[in-house]
DNA sequence: TCAGAGCCTGACCGATCGGTCAGATCAGTG
DNA sequence: CACTGATCTGACCGATCGGTCAGGCTCTGA
């Protein structure tokens, strides 16, 4: 069973997303990965410090794209403005990156609260404000939430939909859905 | 520790929403019920044939809304009617049952697929089809389940907005964001 | 030829899970 | 009194979890 080319670490990532996408990221135990890698569950932990750790590699570049569309957000001089950033910025994210995010399935309150997620959280606070247009309405932050959270949970559906298609829909649902600020 | 009258039933009920709201389905163990109702475990488990016994009981009321909203968008004569009651008929039981949604917590793919609500799935997704106004179009199909699931995600936070004003921010989004028949 | 680095394995660990079971306690009944 | 059925307990079970560890294999460079 030992494999001729050490190329494991990248095949261990590409097994993870896709077990992490069937069953979720608890119910994706270490051994399901190295089952489906063909290895052992040692050999996963010895590319890997530990599960978290696969995670936070799968994530990475979704995060660093979410945290700069966050110091984009913040230069923005007005309400109206910083909304338009947050709603294309987002939409774009969410299309680009809809495998990583439909393989958190759900899990998103839970794997927020882990050590490595904290500042996550944080800034998915700060776009709901924005989407919000900085209001302080009810309303307008329920709308943001709603938008927020679904859209999350809705990119990975619709595999066979094109990156295009999409990402259309969702903005023209956002720009009708979102309240205007003021 | 015996008790003196056999309410356990119904502190076990309670303690149990209490734990899911907080860990959620799966991070809520049996013990964490028993300790929080101060019983064994065992006592737990002569209440209940088994922990998705708990989870069935404390969705009951609302999944028995659930299908009779779904018996009445089934009677309507036209996808407009329909995507209305749909509408109106899925905010009202989300508000109505915000506490039960939200001790979900995202868990819903995952528990959809225990034996026990295999028929919520086909539930969920006529509501959907209603939403969309049995358009095929997938914009239509998208922005439904955006709002499907963002409501389902959303109507657990915002504990402190009063049912009225939830109700009418969500059915306000869902009138302006969801596509018309045709 | 051999030391060492990188890669990987099987065996194992403690913890925790959902669930079972035999038996103790107690109130009610005849 | 004896018996019964409901309630509950502590001890236990097998399975699974994330993670550790000592050692073996293969390749490389001196």
């Amino acid at each position: 069973m030992a494999r001729t080319t050490p190329q494991t670490h990248g095949e261990i990532l590409v097994a993870a997303a896709r077990r992490f996408g069937v069953t979720g990221y608890r119910g994706t135990s270490l051994q399901d990965i190295a089952n489906e890698v063909g290895c052992s569950k040692a050999a996963v932990l010895y590319h890997f410090a530990n599960k978290e750790a696969i995670l936070t590699e799968l994530m990475a570049p979704a995060i660093e794209v979410l945290r700069s569309l966050d110091e984009r957000i913040a230069a923005q001089p007005d309400p109206t403005s910083a909304q338009r950033v947050a709603a294309e910025g987002f939409v774009a994210l969410a299309v680009r990156f809809r495998g990583e995010i439909a393989l958190l399935r759900g899990e998103f309150p839970e794997l927020l609260q882990q050590p490595g997620f904290a500042h996550i959280q944080q800034i998915s606070e700060r776009l709901l404000d924005a989407l919000a247009a900085r209001s302080e309405r009810a309303s307008a932050r329920i709308a943001a939430f709603v938008l927020l959270a679904g859209i999350a949970e809705t990119c990975g559906e619709f595999a066979d939909v094109s990156d295009d298609e999409l990402g259309e829909a969702l903005l023209t649902l956002l720009r009708r859905a979102l309240e205007p600020a003021g």
